[in-house]
DNA sequence: AACAAAAGATGACTGCGGTCGACTTTTGTT
DNA sequence: AACAAAAGTCGACCGCAGTCATCTTTTGTT
């Protein structure tokens, strides 16, 4: 009952993406071509389609498998009762320094997520769904906590965070942010969406600075 | 002095651009090929590449044009005096109707935006940079007037608006925001942006919610 | 065990993006 | 006007992503 056929598939798809990733890694992604790729595996050339769609969907698959590894860790040694700035941060820190290891990764994979072909659309929402099921738990705690407005739909919430998110992304391909300042920036960023951009009242007494 | 060859240059960039957009649009990106393109425009297959370096580039340089005669519209016709959410809603939603008409010119532009090649980020810091220039000062205004912090660097609160704007796009493209809706969720998102995502203290008098 | 149908594997083949070296046009210099 | 260098044009050519008709393996049925 094994199911020889099921195995060996299983087996050959990770075949196929171990090849990959070490290939795109060692020679880029456009350098490696297909059958290059596919003699690697040890496997013919149009094989590799019965598995991937595309070329990019074998480094996409990766990149999905990694982060989703990256969400199972996140979800169970997650620490709920810290402030959710602090929980929001280390989120998409992890996020960020998982996908930021490779820059042509990561640059396709992002292309890929924020704005995917309509072909990819329903694995697509389906992964955005399972992300809210990370989050929403989180944010609603806070709320309850009364760090977050209860009157903002959760989807914005995340939304928020997660557009904060796409720019730190954005601007550390365009080399406005480095690797190193990329947490501050990203808590920064952050906590201003959590304060607001507009002017407070006063009542910020218990900060750093002077009370004024 | 005409210089026969500058005019000529124009000329031609002009007539491939315009050909590539009739085409994309009547074909889809993928369909239309260079050799296609070429003969539209009148010239050989190699021409095309003394003026555009790949073929997305050539749809990338009409949606930067387009943008950017968008632009210069924007800054005259804008009134500095309305709230700075207003603005920010009405150059935004601009932008997006904008990108917005061509599903696939959008998708291929903002991938190239947001994500850019390493190639191109000479290019695309210096478009940056025009952008902030055209947003810095509504920004500083707005500053003075008492709308926003003053202790947030002008870099952050561009790159909240734009960060929130990357989400609506993306949101659009999973199909999560209709076209008809961007506007109204544009505005919550920056009203929220705004306010900040903690609790405000209670001097939400003037809302419409009842004053509990 | 025999066999038919379903599922999978394969590499020759196709079409296209991008290159390159040969050719033509423009420019500026004498 | 003559001419050399610089700039621009061109399409045959190359390499590769992705397809498809054909062949091989697995499965379920008798």
């Amino acid at each position: 009952m094994a199911g020889i056929r099921e195995t060996k598939k299983k087996e050959t798809r990770q075949a196929i993406m171990q090849a990959a990733v070490t290939l795109f890694s060692e020679k880029g992604f456009e350098k490696t071509s297909i059958e290059e790729l596919a003699k690697a595996a040890g496997i013919g050339k149009g094989t590799i389609y019965g598995y991937f769609q595309t070329k990019s969907d074998i480094l996409h698959a990766f990149c999905e498998d990694e982060l989703e590894s990256l969400h199972e860790e996140l979800t169970t040694n997650a620490d709920r009762e810290i402030p959710i700035l602090q929980q929001m941060v280390s989120i998409y820190m992890s996020e960020f320094r998982q996908i930021t290891q490779n820059r042509e990764f990561a640059r396709l994979f992002m292309q890929q997520t924020a704005f995917p072909r309509d072909v990819d659309l329903e694995k697509h929402l389906a992964n955005e769904d399972n992300y809210f099921k990370l989050l929403f738990p989180l944010l609603e705690k806070a709320q309850e906590r009364g760090e977050l407005r209860r009157d903002v739909d959760l989807l914005y919430i995340t939304g928020h965070f997660y557009g904060l998110y796409l720019l730190l992304v954005s601007a550390w391909f365009s080399g406005r942010v480095q690797t190193e300042e990329a947490e501050t920036a990203l808590e920064t960023l952050f906590r201003q969406a959590i304060e607001g951009l507009q002017p407070r009242p006063e009542h910020t007494s218990n900060e750093g600075k002077a009370h004024e």
